[in-house]
DNA sequence: CCTCCACCGGAACGTGAGGAGT
DNA sequence: ACTCCTCACGTTCCGGTGGAGG
């Protein structure tokens, strides 16, 4: 009986989200129809594409912008209409996406390409001219425009621009098909590394993909949030404010759609009916929360020892504690951990750090008699922080220390 | 008004890892 | 295999300082 409640709970919640209609189309990876904002740049990007269906080789791209932009969204959306538009037309298109952070080899690039023409290419073991020419039969075997897209191409060229040149002069190689890249980065500085010879014919046209303002990332989820959600669960001021917080950012279109999306997850679990403007604002804690663990987590292990001594500190009931105070528990730390203590000239150091990451505060005071020193707080919750620092092997001794200092409270 | 605390924070230097060049 | 260079991380040394208390 108790398993026939329990599957209709499940049967309950898969069937009526009361929440969303469809969660997927809120998620930045998603590509709807429509592309607010962007009918310039789309409009850009045909004008230069449509020489693939005329039978001519486009020019190739370089389209720049910060992350959530559009710009990968942008240039999939025209890949696929031109994909489409040119099967009935005659004049074949083949559009090949690559994420160049994965896939960041020569190799791993070529034959991925040359995987596209169902070729089978072992991951690793070929001369890389093999693979090369592999592709290179493959793709000229018919009469057709391939366009490649190479998404955060800045990461690839950190491994060396070869592929880059050769894929730039394949085109002088081919006797039927005809090839044009489009390169995709937020990385503006990132054409100064490259070779000239590949910069002018990387480069040929550009694309700029300015962030979005606060209006216009309205408009963004507005349109997403009619499918997204169900009609009416949405309180009228929460597209406003998501966009007015992801303006405020750098007009990340991600961070926008990720906001509304949690508010949405916190109503549902809430079991609330609608999403408030309240929601939001804990969405956005949510998401500011999981930003820090991540931050914490990854601190180096005297940062991490410098912080919990603040944390202990502040556990012990202190509200303010000074320099010297956070160094000698820190020097203690040491000790039972069995880690070099550093020189207080260093921690000030590493505490100014932690400060510039908002993690904890301090500010300069002047004690008169008592000297001058940094007061320092805690700006995040020490119990969850206390817990993502203990992760770390290194600190596991510490676990007795935390208990000595709760049960000293008591 | 002067002193003097308890630290701040700049400068120069040491060290070892990792990358480029040859 | 070798040197050279850069870079991050730390140390040593030290001049500097706002303001409570004398």
């Amino acid at each position: 009986m108790k398993n026939g409640t329990l599957s209709d709970v499940f049967e309950e919640l898969l069937d009526h989200s009361p929440i969303f209609e469809n969660k997927d189309v809120l998620r930045s990876t998603y590509a709807p129809e429509e592309l607010p904002h962007r009918e310039k740049q789309i409009h850009n990007i045909a004008g230069i594409l449509v020489a693939a269906l005329r039978g001519e080789t486009p020019s190739n791209i370089l389209i720049y912008g910060k992350t959530g932009t559009g710009k990968t969204v942008c240039v999939k959306y025209v890949g696929r209409e031109l994909e489409g538009f040119g099967g009935g037309k005659g004049n074949a298109c083949v559009v090949m996406y690559l994420n160049c952070e994965v896939v960041d080899t020569q190799y791993r690039v070529l034959a991925q390409l040359a995987r596209h023409f169902d070729k089978d290419i072992p991951m690793t073991g070929w001369p890389t001219d093999q693979v090369y020419s592999e592709f290179k039969n493959a793709i000229d075997s018919e009469d057709r425009t391939a366009i490649i897209i190479l998404d955060e191409v800045d990461k690839l060229v950190k491994k060396g621009d070869e592929i880059l040149y050769n894929l730039s002069r394949i085109n002088s190689e081919l006797k039927n098909a005809r090839v044009s890249i489009i390169g995709i980065t937020n990385d503006l500085k990132f054409l100064e590394f490259l070779d000239p010879r590949v910069r002018s014919s990387l480069g040929e046209d550009e694309i700029i993909f300015p962030p979005y303002d606060a209006n216009q990332l309205k408009d963004i989820l507005e349109q997403r949030s009619t499918t997204g959600f169900r009609a009416g669960v949405l309180n009228s001021g929460v597209i406003s404010l998501c966009s007015a917080f992801a303006a405020s950012e750098h007009g990340d279109a991600r961070r926008a759609l990720d906001l509304l999306r949690v508010s949405g997850e916190i109503a549902e679990r809430e079991g609330a009916g609608n999403v408030s403007e309240q929601h939001v604002k804990l969405a956005k804690n949510k998401i500011e929360l999981d930003r820090i663990g991540e931050v914490i987590k990854t601190l180096p292990t005297q940062s991490k020892l410098v912080l919990y001594s603040a944390i202990l500190l502040d556990k012990m009931g202190a509200v303010d504690f000074t320099t010297g105070e956070v160094y000698n528990t820190y020097k203690k730390l040491c000790m039972s951990v069995g880690i070099d203590v550093l020189t207080q000239r260093r921690v000030t150091d590493l505490i100014s750090e932690l400060d510039m990451l908002g993690i904890i505060n301090a500010t300069v005071v002047s004690k008169g008699r008592y000297g001058r020193t940094k007061e320092i707080s805690v700006s995040v919750p020490s119990e969850s922080t206390m817990s993502v620092l203990l992760e770390d092997y290194r600190l596991k001794p510490l676990e007795d220390y935390a208990s000595l200092v709760q049960t000293r409270l008591q």
